[in-house]
DNA sequence: CGGCGGCGGGGAAACGGTTTCCAGAAAGCC
DNA sequence: GGCTTTCTGGAAACCGTTTCCCCGCCGCCG
């Protein structure tokens, strides 16, 4: 315990931390480090006895293998690219959790970058990410930057896209069956008595929001339905545009009946722009959102909306990208990922205003009925 | 063009994708690599015709060093660990986006990581933070698991905490000035001529959260007025735990004419929870918060609310996080860093309802009792 | 009984781009 | 001319892991 300091001959090392390392656990086992790296990684041909001493030996030394020397035989880093569009739209953060847990849980680093849909920074950033020699990207910023990724990057390099993406070998697509929930959405007003039912987009140059306003005009035509011109009004994907998106289509001759915006950040900036022109939600007007943040069920009152599973797209993302890192991967040869969206109905929505007089007293009874619930 | 296949003796590379080296610049510049490295860190003595001759190489192979290979012989990553309570609480994605900017102009990486208030993540992350052998961590949780972190990190690893940290040679405090934005709050619902002011306070095992309850009771006491028993509320640092706590400010006999909140997630509650029972903000009462996140500019009414910049809290935690990595940093002993805070005011506060009927052109004076002390 | 094959374990190289030590050459000064 | 100073280049060191290759042992077969 006294022992004072000795001044040993080895050369001073210039790391920061003492890490148990290989060697050590050798020791402690009496084995070389060969066998405890085999037996570390599961190799079978190791004697089950001296497997067992290593293993008991890395608990009693707390060994954890380096990542750093791993990657530096390797080659491969352990560590995965996230590139997301804005950081500060709640929508992210839900999906940079998810997608850090379970990269987390196979084993994987994240290293995250926001671009702020500026081009510069995209560039920095993936430049970064394969100076740090990350193994893949994904790369959900929800349709640009496509042609720009393209160039700063390898051909075989894996990476993954939403929408759409160049054609490459080690490139994959997480396909958002839009559709599906704006097709929901659009059948549930609809059902409701809606007739005439505007649509807030995103701005047009992200593809998703061409997919997302393609897919409403789809599913208004199936049910026979037509938006006029000016009920088919272009946002930006934020509260402030929503507010503007709503106040521009109040300025229309005939105010719609419902309203479907492209996100929830937009559908929050109308439910705030018909809150500040005194219409109610949902009995003047009814609002559907997408994304199904988490603020959505928050919101006054509770937002209906399209539910884009944070949890399915990551978890799409992370598998897509494994199957283009590890070489024997069972879904390596699989280019497309599907993921669903899915309506879900909470309170913005209810029967048109001045419709089904028998039914309405104070409340409409589809809000009762949520109510009761 | 054609040239097939060559059969090279040269070992199959298992890196991902092909780099430039400072071999490429040698051979491009006619120097040793000796000497590259020292006309692009900046050595004075090599000599100046020369060292252009190596920069105009770098910029025609693209050069770019290698972190992986500097960190192997410096014993730096330059990889900073960012951990947050919560990513998905908006006030923590703007601050990690600042964080990451500064951090990425000088020369530094980031790992993110989020505890959600769970040891066993926190624990988890700091592993793999110190496996991944970053260079320091800040540790922007406001006010817990200090203990935590003390044990998983050897005494000398750099550190920064929020509020207050362990005391230990390496470890650099951000005090924040709560009492300064929070008097500030204070006195102009003072001025206003507010009297009954009611405080949300956050989770109490928050440090940050007992702070800011702190600096309300100190200013309330400087203007001689006092909150009763149950003007004083936990919340949670969340918008339900906003909205229960104004229900429950609400069922008290006397409704206050003001609230401060302890942040402005639990302020946007505040809001919802008034909206609910048709109360006005600001007209029948008042609402204060704290932090400055986006959202609060866009909320109906504006909020008024305490900045607590994003900005100088991630300088100050990138500067004492560099003082205590860089060996000859200016302030390198420097434990204390300071951050202020400031009122913002906005249109969530007003004077208290019946009060200047003068001024009032046609509000009846209800309850105007309230005020009289 | 001896040789050979198979299997498991250990020594040591390879991984990789950089920084830095050290030696040597050139030039300048006394 | 010799000594000192200055600058460049070759080569080692950095790190902990994986993996190649060889060796020894054991068992089986001839």
């Amino acid at each position: 315990m006294s022992a004072a300091k000795v001044t040993s001959k080895k050369k001073q090392s210039n790391r920061r931390h003492s890490s148990v390392s290989i060697r050590d656990v050798a020791k402690r086992a009496g084995v070389s480090i060969a066998t405890v790296s085999r037996a570390v990684n599961g190799i079978t041909t190791v004697d089950a006895e001296l497997a067992k001493r290593v293993w008991k030996a890395v608990e009693e030394v707390g060994y954890v293998p380096n990542p750093q020397a791993r990657a530096l035989v390797s080659g491969r880093s352990r560590i995965l690219g996230l590139i997301v569009s804005e950081i500060t739209n709640p929508f992210f953060p839900e999906l940079v959790q998810e997608f850090e847990n379970l990269a987390v849980a196979q084993g994987y680093e994240v290293m995250i970058g926001s671009t702020n849909y500026e081009p510069a920074r995209t560039e920095s950033l993936i430049r970064r990410m394969l100076q740090r020699n990350v193994d893949g990207v994904a790369v959900m910023t929800f349709g640009i930057e496509e042609e720009l990724v393209k160039k700063l990057v390898e051909s075989e390099f894996p990476m993954v896209f939403v929408d759409q993406g160049p054609k490459l070998p080690n490139i994959r697509v997480l396909k958002v069956n839009y559709g599906e929930g704006i097709r929901g959405a659009v059948q549930h007003l609809a059902a409701l008595g809606h007739r005439s039912i505007a649509f807030i987009t995103g701005p047009l140059r992200l593809r998703s929001a061409l997919a997302r306003r393609d897919a409403f005009l789809e599913s208004m035509t199936e049910l026979g339905l037509t938006a006029p011109e000016g009920h088919i009004v272009e946002g930006d994907h934020t509260m402030e545009g929503g507010m503007a998106a709503i106040e521009l289509i109040a300025a229309h001759d005939q105010l719609p009946t419902a309203v479907v915006c492209s996100n929830d950040m937009t559908a929050i900036g109308v439910l705030h722009g018909l809150y500040r022109t005194t219409h109610k939600v949902p009995n003047d007007i009814s609002v559907v959102g997408f994304d199904d943040i988490h603020l959505a069920q928050f919101m006054l009152p509770p937002l209906t909306t399209v539910q884009m599973s944070c949890k399915q797209l990551a978890t799409a993302a992370v598998q897509a990208l494994r199957a283009g890192i590890e070489p024997d991967h069972p879904k390596a040869a699989q280019r497309e990922w599907h993921v669903p969206t899915q309506l879900v109905v909470r309170q913005s929505t209810a029967f048109p205003r001045g419709s089904l007089p028998a039914l309405k007293k104070k409340a409409p009874a589809h809000r009762a009925e949520a109510a009761a619930k």
